[in-house]
DNA sequence: AATGAATGAGTCTTCATTCAT
DNA sequence: GATGAATGAAGACTCATTCAT
């Protein structure tokens, strides 16, 4: 999927005003204004307002997958590898904050083609962690437990942090890595006191 | 907060529109068509949309609590009181799947003191698990870890395990009681192989 | 169908602004104004603007209808009969002329459904003057012809009588009987010299 | 009026794409398309859509003429003469059905200049007829009656039996000839029974 | 000559909200 | 208290037309 300049351009507006609107407040108006082009030039790269928001977030989504790809070349084992799958994710919402959560959940009032290829996108997401997850089941470092759980709790837990910035922004201070040993602690050895 | 035979019509009418549409796709005039009123007359019990919307998640956070709050007095010591938590988030999510979702994420475009509002009503909601947590900690079940951190953890993953049936709906079978136990695992232990 | 009082100030602000300008050229916003009452008020009373002009054609063929009703019962013989018919028609295309256009040609970009609609209404119309023609035919009044065709032949010369006053309207003069009268002959004798 | 080979490319495509949608409906995409040139190409051998569609109607007008001029040399006798025309305004019908209805009727919303210039090809198409018909009074073989009359007479009738095919198509079978004999007979006897 | 990306005025339509009854 | 007709601001989307290349 190729983006010319001018549909990057757009991506980028829209980006920002369904980041700090929701799809429904934001106006494809304000987008166009935001990019710098009319009204027009925007349906003449993007099929309507609902198709423009699915681009954005296929879009997002693939530069998500491609930080956690590079990530997973520079882990070794297990430990690394998740940690890197957090950091990576937890960056990610930091620089996306509001995005991410339309990403993630702004889906009531869209259409069912819409949901589902969402949730397609999910579910590709979710296939490659799990994969890691999966080995290292096999390879004993993990209990014997689903791997499907396992990433459900995972996704779980790193979205929970991440979203936290949103409503109490107050303690923005604790570094993003400091958080990713946190996060791997908890899911990891949980919080029992053995 | 007395709620009328009227506005309790009203407030039910609502929660099934929203949750189907969503805030934005919503109508008022299907609410009203749904409770069997006129459409003035919900603006003689309510605000507005908006106001409506407030009230209704105000009132499903109430019963939220109310119902934390009987399993609190279930339970008397550490696990069954979080495992009852647990049991009675997901059984809400269970009951009011959507619903649930629009009250948790879909703030996307509501003004900032709705934000707010809602942020009072997380934080009263975090307070009370927090509670049972901090003490967990301090009688030694737990490691000594932020209370904080460990309810961010346990309400990522019991969302993520709530919202599942969302988006792929297959697998529903498993009983509540299952995915309790699962969650607290998960939660207690960590998928850690020890 | 009963239309009450705004609908039929509606309708008649409908009829005059789509006979100026035809269906398309036509807004809403100049309808409502001419209405005087709000754009949101004809959507209270109409699906959409294709179906207000639907609206506006099928209780003109109505009142057509009405018209032609009336004078076949003061018309007892064949040639009055089928003089109130040319007449009426002609009146009403006298005091509608742009409209009728509309009603009979201006299907131009309608969708499937309408041209359907208006098949249906004309063919209603047609069957009226079709049993009066039958039953010359039968009583030998008539040579004894297709009474399709000769229903045909007869309101391609009203109609082009009837729309005359369209695209050259210098000479409005003749009164609308005297046309009468040599429509009926041409289409009884004919113009072959016998 | 000399049209080279891209003028005449895209006239084609525009008879096409005009005779399904209409004026309004048509876009000047969709018959740059169809003409397989940039929709640029387009403003560069015609002013405007309106340009278009005038230009389009008059070279149809044109080769209407042409084919009436040439069926005039053919017969020799009135009969004949009369009936050449039919049959080619029939053909011309049946050949260009939905087109020659926005030829003739399709004029809603267009601006006066554009009316006043089919008035003026309508004219000259009926002066033409109006003469052979002029004539024929002349030597006696007509009544003495108003040669316009008949004329418009005779251009309902062909018109109402071209138009037949258009909104109820069922009845296709009678061939043009046979029509053209139905259509002279009841112009010429009418349809008493003497 | 030809292209097609870009424009932006113009329209239909929706719907929260009001208020006279 | 309840109604629902009326409002009008707001917004998505279309498409004829232009013009730099």
């Amino acid at each position: 999927m190729e983006l010319n300049d001018k549909e990057r351009l757009i991506l980028d507006a829209a980006a920002e005003v369904f980041a700090e609107k929701g799809f429904f407040k934001a106006t494809v108006s304000e987008i166009a204004n935001e990019a710098g082009v009319a009204k027009g030039t925007i349906y003449f790269y993007f099929e309507n307002k609902r198709d423009l928001f699915k681009s954005l977030i296929v879009s997002k989504f693939e530069s998500l997958h491609q930080r956690i790809n590079e990530g997973e070349q520079k882990g070794e084992d297990f430990e690394s590898q998740i940690k890197e799958i957090i950091f990576r994710k937890l960056s990610f919402f930091a620089e996306e904050e509001d995005l991410a959560k339309s990403i993630i959940y702004d889906f009531a009032g869209m259409d069912e083609d819409f949901k589902l290829e969402m949730g397609r996108l999910r579910n590709r997401h979710r296939d490659k962690i799990s994969k890691v997850i999966q080995k290292a089941i096999e390879d004993g470092i993990l209990k014997d437990i689903s791997a499907e759980d396992a990433v459900i709790a995972l996704l779980g837990i790193i979205h929970a942090f991440g979203f936290e910035n949103y409503l109490n922004s107050e303690k923005k201070d604790p570094s993003v890595v400091e958080v990713v040993d946190i996060i791997y602690d908890l899911f990891m050895q949980g919080v029992h006191n053995k």
